[in-house]
RNA sequence: GCCACGGUGGCAGAGUCCGGCCGAACGCAGCGGCCUGCAGAGCCGCCCAUCCCCGGUUCAAAUCCGGGCCGUGGCUCCA
């Protein structure tokens, strides 16, 4: 079984083959002048799980990941964030790796800023301009959309039935409405930050002071909106690399330029595979940073916590929209304490005397073997998370009716399911389903059983009353509690 | 107007590429039962689906083909 990956270029799903042993990937990161919300997330989190499922398959990946520190919105942000352009891109891209910290992302190989790489972006606006596909104009450079044959193959768009792209005062610098910028002569004018400005922030004037601009071939200016992504990418991976992930809403324009400007700068491919994460939408319209309908990392994370937050975005394949709404939070945080408490209940009665070694229950054994299978399938046939989510659940069912079935419970059995839960819950689908019973008992778990021991003395006596209190006070404090046949648990 | 992607139970969401194990998964919600002092957890069972519509191909279609209707996204910064 091999991984097969979906790629909108060819519109087919077809056998994944990397060019190098490495896996070279890239994602279109963030623009550093908002919040990231549970869309980015989206994206971010299914190009984790495809890294660590490349990596459990057995590949190293070279990850790059970009941020865009050189942009309108950015400069929007002075006076709330930073005082200059550069600031607030610090900020954001500090609050960026917080979240993905958060989240439990495994790190990026590479996190490249546009504003660490403008050196390459010159380098190849030259390389278009020498070849013939771009032109300099009033000190900007565009990029000439009928010089590249194959413009618009991504998304399938016809130039001339494109609008104009950027803003309108480029028209006249341009030969066709649907050329785009790569260079931008001189700063930035109040004007074109005016609109993204939010209460709190700077004086656009002098917000846009702080603009940053480089030296050109083609005098003072910043790089073009597009480009970045381009020289980013073939520099930290290859001309041509395995992967590309982005967003769905990224198609056109941006990722439909992003293949001319590296296909006609290296006339090689561009990338093997592009996967497009679809979008999470809020019932009616798409969660945007600019609709300000969204849910941020940070606040979900606080109110969900990380596990139900992964588990909720892995519930829907990575190529289809989903959509957010509290119910559907609450729905993966029953599947999440779902599967936590069978990996609980596994480990308690693994440690406990009353598993053997001797004792063997096949349908266990089947059902551990089964889910295995069902979850590489499922993650090899195009990243089918919700799939390998159920692979997980069942393995929790098959636990329960062990358990619940025999009085001597089979360890070798239990220990295989709990590795299994590890290695595919944990190190793959990155979550995390707690520790009991590994020797390490914290001095809170060691309170807790001394008041679920008194709370066992009441009910003994018959003090029901006194017992549910003591039962309602834990649960009020965040403690689970559970009577069994062997004693009353807890969960924190 | 142009381009792309969708329409599956009360909700959410697999399956559609490679037609039959789909008499439609997993889960949530709901209803019975077991267990239990009670609750929870767990187990067993049940309920809920004209798979958007019409036509076609086929022994066989949610899956393939044609037409239609509806929805969302993109064409402006956007994951």
């Amino acid at each position: 079984m091999t991984l097969r990956l979906h790629d909108t270029l060819s519109g087919e799903t077809t056998e994944f083959e990397p060019i190098e042993d490495t896996v070279t990937l890239y994602l279109c990161g963030l623009t550093t002048s908002d919040p990231a919300h549970l869309g980015h997330a989206r994206v971010w989190l299914h190009t984790d799980v495809l890294h660590r499922w490349l990596e459990y398959s057995g590949y190293d990946v070279r990850h790059v990941e970009n941020f865009t520190d050189v942009n309108e919105k950015v400069l929007a942000r002075v006076g709330e964030d930073g005082d200059s352009e550069a600031e607030v891109g610090r900020h954001y891209v500090a609050e960026f790796l917080r979240d993905m910290r958060s989240l439990r992302l495994e790190r990026a190989t590479v996190y490249p800023r546009v504003t660490e790489h403008v050196d390459e972006v010159i380098e190849m606006v030259e390389t278009l301009v020498e070849k013939g596909y771009a032109y300099e104009s009033a000190g900007s450079v565009y990029f000439d959309v009928t010089s590249f044959d194959e413009y618009g193959k991504l998304s399938g768009q016809q130039i001339d039935e494109l609008e104009t792209q950027g803003p309108e005062d480029e028209l006249a610098e341009k030969r066709h409405p649907a050329d785009f910028a790569l260079w931008k002569a001189d700063g930035v004018t109040p004007g074109e930050i005016v609109d993204h400005q939010h209460d709190g922030a700077a004086d656009p004037a002098d917000a846009c002071e702080t603009a940053q601009t480089w030296d050109s071939p083609w005098g003072e200016g910043r790089p073009g909106w597009h480009i970045e992504c381009s020289a980013m990418s073939t520099t930290h991976l290859a001309d041509t690399f395995d992967v590309h992930v982005a967003g769905e809403d990224l198609v056109f324009p941006h990722n439909e330029n992003e293949i001319a400007q590296a296909e006609a700068a290296t006339g090689e491919p561009f990338t093997n595979h592009w996967l497009h994460v679809g979008l999470l939408e809020t019932g009616e319209e798409k969660m945007s940073s600019s609709l300000g309908n969204f849910y941020t990392v940070d606040e979900a994370i606080e109110t969900f916590g990380t596990d139900v937050v992964r588990t909720y975005l892995l519930s829907a394949t990575y190529s289809e929209k989903q959509t957010y709404s509290e119910a559907a939070l609450d729905e993966a945080a029953e599947r999440f304490d779902r599967m936590e408490r069978g990996y609980q209940r596994a480990v308690g009665v693994a440690d406990s005397p009353d598993a053997h070694s001797k004792s063997v229950d096949q349908s266990l054994r089947a059902a551990v073997d089964e889910a295995q299978e069902q979850f590489a399938q499922a993650m090899d046939d195009d990243l089918n998370t919700r799939e390998a989510l159920s692979a997980l659940l069942e393995l929790t069912s098959a636990i329960h009716e062990h358990l619940d079935a025999h009085d001597a419970a089979d360890y070798q059995g239990l220990r295989s399911a709990i590795e299994t839960y590890d290695d595919l819950g944990g190190s793959v689908l990155g979550l995390s389903f707690g520790d009991v019973g590994d020797g390490h008992v914290d001095l809170t778990a060691e309170l807790v059983e001394l008041i679920l021991e008194l709370r066992e003395q009441e009910r003994d006596a018959g003090n029901y009353g006194r017992a549910d209190d003591l039962r309602d006070e834990l649960q009020a404090i965040g403690v689970e509690v559970h009577d069994t046949d062997d004693g009353p648990e807890f969960r924190l």
